[in-house]
DNA sequence: GCCGTTTTCGGCCCGACTGTTTTCAGTCG
């Protein structure tokens, strides 16, 4: 068996048949062909077990939608890393219209007539040619669509290639975990950005405390999972792992280790805020320690074994990772003004999950009984209305069958409660996507925008702030509607939403789904300091994505929420007496 | 290409929206 087939796992072996899906449709093939790769793309993605074991066991076809030919498929990549009909497919298609599909706005119809008459393979041509106008002169298109083109390429570019939060904290984990288990290894903590719960991640730092860093370093870029060394020294190696993620380790003496931990958690603006702060107390501060200026050497250090010690011996309290953006933190910190932040466990309860009843993998049952575990009290299951159409939405008689569901369940799993809500859609118009006798059953309303995200500004905020003012809306969901690395922010007066959402008492989601961490944390801030009652979610489509509601919390610690001003850290009567006040 | 207590063939999930159109194709979710 090849090296590369040994790579091949579920994720990357979906990625091949999306590709294969978007190659067909590139083609003008059958598109329920097309349709159905991406839709074993998807079931595979939601495995559990290898695939590699399943073909080993046969039970390939026990996957949905995956029959002869793209379990043939999955064979073929497992045994020899890549598929005939991929190989195929790429030698009939023109390279480069695979790349033209990147642009938003360009499907498979616009790609194919763009590379017909203009022999276009590159996102740099195309940008050329909108700038030329030279697509308005094509067949169905016309200068708006051309702008449009315009606009998807420059977010396209805006791009960073960063890491969601979720990716970098995996990989960041297992490489911590790895380490861990080497002799020598006294202390480890992921540091940077990660630790900070930056919304997208550059690379991962890990600071180590060792007497002996040699051996860690050698263990370290012999990691099973690293692609290539970037850079190995004595104290500081840099690496390349599988997904594509550089890692820097840096291992200093344990003594060390506040100080270090401090300046690789960062932010730079914090650092140099700290530092400056030292220097105008005749103090220096590095990665070292705190030291007396002129008097660096190592065991002089005033302090440096911990970050207490050095924001102790600066003239601060301790400033949570997550506030360390120079944003005032250091001044508060000096008042002894720091708001005690959001913890996990501070959250009872999750008030946006979905379902397989709509476009969720897994059951209520499932969903509740790992809410439970989570040491939940209560778990709001908001499937979608059916204004959006892929998802499936709940008709009413599916909706009545839910609550008999959610009340079954909740005789068996008391004192935990399942209560059910709805994520409604905002139509383009304004209306909600369900009539008020409908909304009306529901304990929980979340509204949310799915369409139509060209709004003018205007309308778009008149149409979130109507949505506010129903009288049986509980809270606004993702209220920018960005997707992280992927989509733009609709225009929207956040200002003005805010405004709304405190005069009529609903909440405002953070929603913790790391494609969207959405409210940013800048408005959290904003929206907390109106005194708008925030709701933090996990928006889970599966059990393990209740886990993200540790990604909302880190989110509202970086807008500096506390526990107070989020309605899921009180008990579900109160959640319930607060939804009742609000109408 | 997959799938079936209606079907082994003929459907497939589908509605909203946009921009192009003059009744609809393309894209998105």
């Amino acid at each position: 068996m090849p090296r590369e087939a040994l790579t091949f796992d579920n994720d990357a072996i979906a990625k091949v048949l999306d590709e294969i899906a978007d190659l067909l449709e590139l083609k003008g093939e059958n598109v329920f062909r097309a349709v159905t790769y991406r839709a074993a793309a998807r079931s595979i993605r939601d495995l559990r077990e290898p695939l590699a074991k399943l073909a080993q066991e046969k039970r390939l076809k026990e996957i949905p939608k995956v029959g002869s030919s793209v379990g043939e498929a999955i064979e073929q990549i497992i045994a020899t890393g890549r598929s005939t009909r991929h190989e195929e497919l790429k030698a009939a298609v023109p390279p480069g219209l695979l790349t033209l599909l990147r642009v938003g706005g360009v499907g498979p119809a616009t790609a194919r007539t763009i590379y017909d008459h203009l022999r276009i393979t590159t996102i740099e041509e195309l940008e050329e040619a909108a700038k030329d106008h030279r697509l308005q002169q094509l067949p169905k298109i016309q200068a708006k669509t051309e702008e449009n083109i315009l606009r998807s390429i420059a977010a396209l570019k805006q791009r960073t290639g960063r890491s969601l939060l979720h990716e970098a904290k995996a990989a960041a984990t297992s490489m911590v975990e790895y380490l861990r288990a080497e002799d020598g290894v006294e202390r480890i903590a992921i540091a940077g950005s990660l630790r900070r719960y930056k919304e997208t991640i550059g690379d991962i730092d890990i600071v180590v405390a060792a007497d002996d860093a040699l051996p860690i370093m050698e263990t370290f870029v012999r990691a099973p999972s690293i692609e290539r060394v970037l850079a190995r020294g004595d104290t500081k190696s840099s690496v390349v792992e599988s997904r594509g993620l550089q890692i820097d380790l840096r291992v200093v003496p344990p003594a060390s280790y506040g100080a270090a931990l401090l300046y690789f958690t960062g932010s730079k603006e914090h650092n140099v805020r700290l530092r400056g702060l030292a220097l105008r107390r005749k103090l220096l501060l590095n990665e070292y320690g705190l030291y007396r200026v002129g008097a660096e050497e190592r065991g002089q250090e005033i302090a440096s074994a911990t970050e207490e010690e050095v924001y102790a011996a600066l003239g601060l309290t301790w400033i949570p990772p997550e506030l360390r953006e120079d944003h005032g933190e250091i001044d508060a910190a000096q008042g002894g003004a720091l708001p005690k932040l959001v913890e996990l466990a501070d959250v009872r309860g999750d008030l946006h999950t979905h379902t397989n009843w709509t476009d969720g993998r897994d059951p209520l049952a499932d969903m509740a009984k790992r809410a439970r575990a989570k040491g939940y009290a209560y778990l709001a299951v908001t499937d979608h209305s059916p204004g959006l159409g892929m998802t499936n939405g709940l008709s009413l008689d599916r909706i009545q069958a839910r609550i008999a569901e959610a009340a079954k369940l909740n005789g068996e799993l008391a004192p935990f409660r399942v209560i059910v809500g709805t994520e409604v859609d905002i139509r383009a118009n304004g209306n909600l996507d369900y009539p008020d006798e409908v909304l009306a059953k529901f304990d929980v309303v979340s509204a949310s925008v799915h369409s139509s995200f060209a709004q003018p500004r205007e309308a778009m905020t008149a149409r979130i702030n109507g949505a506010m003012r129903h009288p049986l809306v509980t809270a606004i969901s993702h209220p920018t509607g960005r997707l992280l690395e992927k989509r733009e922010p609709y225009a929207v007066d956040l200002d003005a939403v805010i405004d709304t959402a405190v005069e009529t008492g609903t909440w405002i989601e953070v929603n913790g789904g790391p494609e969207r961490l959405d409210l940013p944390d800048t408005w959290i801030r904003k929206a907390a300091g109106r005194g708008a009652t925030l709701v933090v979610n996990s928006d889970a489509h599966a059990i393990e994505e209740l886990e993200w509601m540790d990604l909302g919390c880190g989110t509202a610690r970086r807008g500096w929420a506390t526990a107070a001003s989020i309605v899921n850290t009180r008990g579900l009567e109160a959640v319930l007496a607060a939804r009742k006040a609000r109408r």
